[in-house]
DNA sequence: CCGCATCCGACCCGATACTG
DNA sequence: CAGTATCGGGTCGGATGCGG
């Protein structure tokens, strides 16, 4: 059962990326991933149900396969305690961690400038092309 | 009813983005647009048939598909020269320009920290998870 | 030269149910 | 609590061919 690990992981390889951003982005270019790797960066240190409870759309298949994905590409290290009650905690990696900067200036520009995006306005749409 | 233009460009209405990321990502996240953006930033204006030759492995209707998207969400500016071989060319908006130290960013992210992408070693695949 | 339409496969992602 | 298995839809992206 191990293949699992890296089978879905690589995304990475259909992007040849002239430049390193498709590299970049396809570690963290899915739906989930920006929104997880966001929650670790700000809390440090997150279990699973937490970040299923911070993420409230999010199902256990899919945040498991992405915790799963961004732990294969050495962005999250997965900590497993042996108690009763299983208890798993999630947190970056020194090179999730190196992504801060990068992910700030994503966020940055993303707040600055994203319209509304819930109660869009009607009329504003029609720019001049 | 008209909604093929920014139908399939608002993906970013599925990212209720906790943070902005999330409304970033979704802007330059597809598979090429984060390659044309650089295109078009480096080189400043571009017409169609150069992007075309610039990005080896894009299809037509992948470049057109890419490019109106980023045009619906006013990332790059898009003039047509009414002339008898038609010629369309493309350059960054201003906001498409904002975007240029975030891009800088994941660019320099993803140069610093990729490994051999292309021609990666066959053996040293088996990471130890 | 620039662009669009259609078909189609691959993958992403969600819902549900089950397990250690 | 922390996953895994299976099913299935929706979207992305590629090939080809036609139109202005």
């Amino acid at each position: 059962m191990r293949k699992t690990t890296s089978s879905n992981a690589l995304n990475e390889k259909k992007i040849n990326a002239t430049c390193g951003m498709g590299y970049a982005l396809s570690l963290i270019g899915g739906r989930w991933k920006s929104n997880i790797l966001w929650r670790l960066l700000i809390n440090g240190k997150l279990r699973y149900s937490e970040l299923l409870r911070h993420i409230p759309d999010i199902s256990e298949r899919m945040l498991v396969s992405q915790l799963r994905e961004l732990e294969a590409d050495q962005l999250v290290k997965r900590t497993v305690h042996p108690e009763v009650p299983p208890r798993v905690e999630y947190e970056m990696t020194d090179l999730g961690r190196s992504m801060e900067p990068m992910l700030n200036s994503i966020s940055e520009w993303g707040e600055k400038h994203r319209r509304a995006i819930d109660g869009d306005p009607p009329s504003a749409a029609h720019g001049q092309v």
